[in-house]
RNA sequence: GCGAAAGUGGCGGAAUUGGUAGACGCGCAGGAUUCAGGAUCCUGUGGGAUAACACCCGUGGGGGUUCGAUUCCCCCCUUUCGCACCA
């Protein structure tokens, strides 16, 4: 043994004996309990951030410690390989997708093996394999074949710089979630997944979902957005047909002045024509109709629009009303067509006053009166009808229901649930993707590719050129095929699908990763899911957490799997993020840190100018302050990088970069290292498991906080995941052990105890170090055989119990006493504390409160 | 605008159900060791006051409930995140 820590070597040897013993392989064994745990799957980008770092070492506390406790685990990793990245590569660099992911991937899994992860990577995907992805295609058939993939003309979110259409859940604040740029609306025919058709399972089976954060339950639920309403039909005058419009607030009905369509409503250029507005619509129309939804306003929030030159009635007053379009109705939600009550509705109250329209109250709050004359703003909350013909004086609530059913009994439009949810687009124009299994013939229209024709591979002869469409198109061998029908002439799909149909399902692969007859083998399913634990960035709350949870339901009703929910209890984890500084003549200062103070102000190192210190900043390329995970495992090995990222925030907090917490960390390790360094030919002498009996005091308290110890571990790690605290208690524990060092026999026994309890809680934390101090220490079981430490009860029982005493709730005083004395001892001790008699002593003592085994709170008067 | 989370020393963070606020780590200060630096070890470290105690103040601000509030309730301020014309 070394008499330094040096991390190096001795993780070599423990990677490669695990890898050597395949130490992490595991089967399913239908007697041993199972735990599935699972970290999202990284996309290969070439190297792994500080963010990987954290969601594995997570992770791998996870598995180690379950795996210490007998559970059967499952603990898998892959590559969620498909993506525009590759593509750029090849359109700048030349190198084939293929090439450049495949490289990637050898890459960062040798990083990732030097982190000591315990995967069993004789389960690794990759999800451009044709092995993969074929299996994306039979999806997508049995989708097919049961209407839940379909294809519609519709208006697209489109992306101009990656020349993509994009999916609802992928448009940020109107910009692409990739690259940032301004979204556009195109009309294109376009695959979709109805994952409408499970909007109420997925909202209602969030109730299902105790171990999720809340948080994520909220995103979820406001996504899917549930509204009860109505859908009345407002009749065209002069013409045939009505309108159709949705609404939740049925009871302000009567104060419908007119109506508001959307710019891509179809009636809306029919509407105008033949009228004095045709021209004045045709030219609103087409001012909006390339712009996407978010970015129509010309500034917040402003409403524009248009009269149609056309009127409809409204059902319920009679009354002929204007039809206008206006840029902020959404023909995605409900029918795209509302009817307007200004007095009501702030959005409408806003149109009806710039362009004049009339405004009608047929609401009355409780507490005031309201005159439309008066009104300064919509008054949005319920209240009492008025002006509502026989439905006048109910409270909006009971008029709602009233209103609907009405409508319902004469005709007029039914009661109706819509869901703010939209169908998941699933078409795009790439590469680098699952191509889909679609074959268009002119004799025999839609025809999907035999399931025994899959996989229909990615061809070799495209060329990248960066210049937009499909690049599939380009590749005649792949595009003209023999209809699988007819024989006849036909043209292959050319479109590609979304990246996040891959991730939607790679959980259940890893069950039976070599299977070639299905996309997973059922019974392993059967025994492996649901994932116990998944792991992974809260920017997947909606995304993939929304998609992964619709395909278990779709490919449950298919009967592939029971499991109705994918992941069980999810953690995640927060960012990782650091301080950036900045430099007038260097930019910003990385790698390395401002020196001076903060109180004398911090300076460049290079040329001492005052720096201006960033705000703390997520890592990124751009900002320069990307700590990159090699660097630091060269210098202080793998174990340190994961105790400090484990050590220096809760999980699902922002975790701040701070090179002196990795110093500190390293600190750790190396004086523990020293310590069995030094004790370790004592200790070799004395029995294991010396009875305690004939300690000192004190060392049957420190006896004590090895057992408190390992309670407090277990909690910490099983379920609340406060791996911080966990790691404090064992350094407040070395530190206990460190001051008693050695001493009499029985000091050698409890403190070798000690250290040996601190090694093996290590395990999960830094396992290569822990288990090279625990060999080292001379137990040569089995390399991953040691079991979780467990306490005993026994051990726990305190002897002496250490009381607060308050006065008037404020502390005056300590008391220890024998931990079985009653309680009228302990006050009468209390209050007989000299220091407590200073402030009792001429005061009327009103009451003790006793606070079992805690404290005293004597309450005094005068 | 709506929804959610969070504000605790110089810093990261503890305090699990209302019961010793500041565990653990970093930083800082003093000391030991050292030719010196680094490393290591010891001691101290919320603020005020003090020779030292006693004591006073203190968990974003202001109220409240309670014997007792970082924790519960109300109002306000700040920050972060999510949604953003969803009728």
């Amino acid at each position: 043994m070394e008499e330094r820590y040096q991390p190096e070597a001795l993780e070599r040897k423990w990677q490669t004996l695990w890898e050597s013993e395949q130490a992490f392989r595991v089967q399913a064994q239908p007697n041993k309990p199972k735990y599935y745990v699972l970290e999202m799957f990284p996309y290969p980008s070439g190297r792994i951030h500080m963010g990987h770092v954290r969601n594995y070492s997570i992770g791998d506390v996870v598995a180690r410690y379950k795996r210490m406790c007998g559970f059967n685990v499952l603990h898998p990793m892959g590559w969620d390989a498909f993506g525009l990245p590759a593509e750029n590569a090849a359109i700048e660099r030349g190198v084939h997708p293929q090439a450049w992911t495949d490289e990637n991937i050898l890459y960062m899994k040798n990083q990732l093996k030097r982190m000591g992860l315990s995967y069993d990577w004789e389960r690794e995907i990759a999800t451009c394999t044709p092995e993969y992805y074929r299996w994306n295609q039979w999806i997508f058939l049995q989708f097919f074949k049961k209407d839940l993939a379909y294809k519609k003309n519709s208006f697209v979110n489109w992306c101009p710089s990656c020349e993509t259409v994009l999916a609802n859940e992928q448009v940020i604040d109107g910009h692409c979630w990739r690259c940032d740029s301004a979204v556009t609306q195109k009309e294109l025919e376009q695959w979709f997944f109805r994952i409408t058709e499970y909007a109420e399972e997925l909202l209602r089976d969030l109730e299902q979902l105790p171990g999720w954060p809340d948080k994520v339950l909220i995103m979820q639920r406001n996504w899917i957005g549930k509204s009860v309403g109505a859908e009345i039909d407002f009749p065209l005058v002069g013409r045939e047909g009505a309108l159709r419009i949705f609404t939740t607030r049925q009871d302000t009905i009567f104060g419908a002045t007119f109506v508001s369509l959307a710019v891509e409503h179809p009636m809306a250029l029919s509407l105008a024509s033949g009228t004095s507005q045709a021209l004045a619509v045709r030219n609103f129309v087409d001012r909006f109709k390339d712009i996407s939804q978010t970015n129509r306003g010309a500034e917040e929030g402003e409403k524009e629009g248009v009269f149609t030159g056309a009127y409809c009635t409204n059902p319920f007053t009679q009354q002929n009303i204007p039809i206008y379009l206006a840029n902020f109705v959404l023909m995605e939600y409900g029918t795209g067509a509302v009817m307007a009550v200004p007095a009501h509705d702030q959005r409408d109250f806003e149109f009806a006053k710039k362009y004049r329209l009339p405004i009608r109250v047929v609401i009355q709050p409780a507490n005031q009166k309201l005159d439309a004359e008066g009104l300064s703003e919509a008054y949005v909350d319920d209240g009492v009808m008025v002006d509502s013909g026989e439905f006048s004086g109910l409270a909006s609530s009971v008029g709602k229901e009233q209103i609907a059913a009405y409508a319902e009994a004469n005709g007029l439009g039914k009661k109706a649930i819509r869901y703010r949810l939209r169908d998941w687009g699933v078409s795009r124009q790439r590469y680098w993707g699952t191509p889909i299994p679609i074959i268009y013939c002119n004799r025999c229209g839609t025809v999907p590719v035999p399931e025994d024709q899959l996989p229909v591979k990615l061809p070799d002869d495209v060329p990248f050129t960066g210049k937009g469409g499909s690049p599939l198109s380009e590749s005649k061998s792949f595009v003209e095929v023999d209809c699988p029908q007819c024989g006849g002439r036909a043209r292959r799909e050319t479109d590609t699908m979304d990246t996040f149909v891959d991730s939607s399902w790679y959980f259940l692969r890893y069950v039976s990763p070599h299977e070639t007859h299905a996309p997973f083998d059922k019974r392993q399913a059967d025994y492996w899911m649901a994932v116990d634990q998944y792991i992974g960035g809260v920017e997947h709350a909606v995304l993939h957490l929304l998609y992964a949870r619709f395909f278990t339901k779709a490919l449950r009703d298919l009967g592939l799997t029971q499991t109705g929910e994918p992941f069980t209890n999810l953690l995640t984890q927060g960012m990782v993020s650091k301080e950036t500084y900045r430099c007038p003549e260097h930019g910003w200062l990385f790698p390395g840190e401002p020196v001076g103070s903060e109180k004398d102000g911090w300076k460049c190192p290079q040329c001492g100018r005052p720096v201006e210190k960033g705000r703390v900043e997520k890592m990124s390329k751009s900002k320069k302050n990307i700590i990159d995970p090699e660097d630091l495992v060269n210098l202080y090995g793998a174990d340190t990088a994961r105790l400090f990222t484990l050590f220096a925030a809760p999980p699902e907090k922002d975790l701040e970069w701070s090179d002196q917490g990795v110093e500190g960390a390293y600190r750790f390790l190396s004086r523990l290292w020293r310590f069995v360094y030094q004790h370790r030919a004592i200790w070799s002498s004395i029995a294991n498991n010396g009875a305690p009996g004939e300690l000192t005091a004190e060392l049957r308290e420190l006896h004590r906080m090895i057992h408190r110890t390992i309670k407090k571990v277990t909690d910490d790690i099983d379920g609340r995941f406060h791996f911080n605290t966990a790691i404090a208690a064992i350094m407040e524990l070395f530190n206990a052990l460190s001051a008693v060092g050695s001493g009499s026999d029985s000091a050698k026994t409890v403190v070798k105890e000690g250290v040996e309890t601190i090694i093996a809680l290590l395990m999960p934390f830094v396992p290569h170090v822990a288990h090279e101090l625990w060999q080292q220490l001379g137990h040569n079981d089995g390399s991953l055989e040691t079991a979780w430490p467990a306490y005993s009860e026994d051990a726990l029982v305190e002897e002496q119990l250490l009381i607060v005493v308050q006065v008037n709730g404020k502390i005056r005083g300590k008391i220890t006493v024998p931990a079985e004395v009653t309680q009228e001892y302990i006050e009468r001790n209390a209050l007989a504390d000299p220091k407590v008699i200073g402030f009792i002593e001429g005061r009327t003592v009103r009451r003790v409160v006793y606070v079992p085994r805690r404290l005293v709170n004597i309450v005094v008067e005068g």
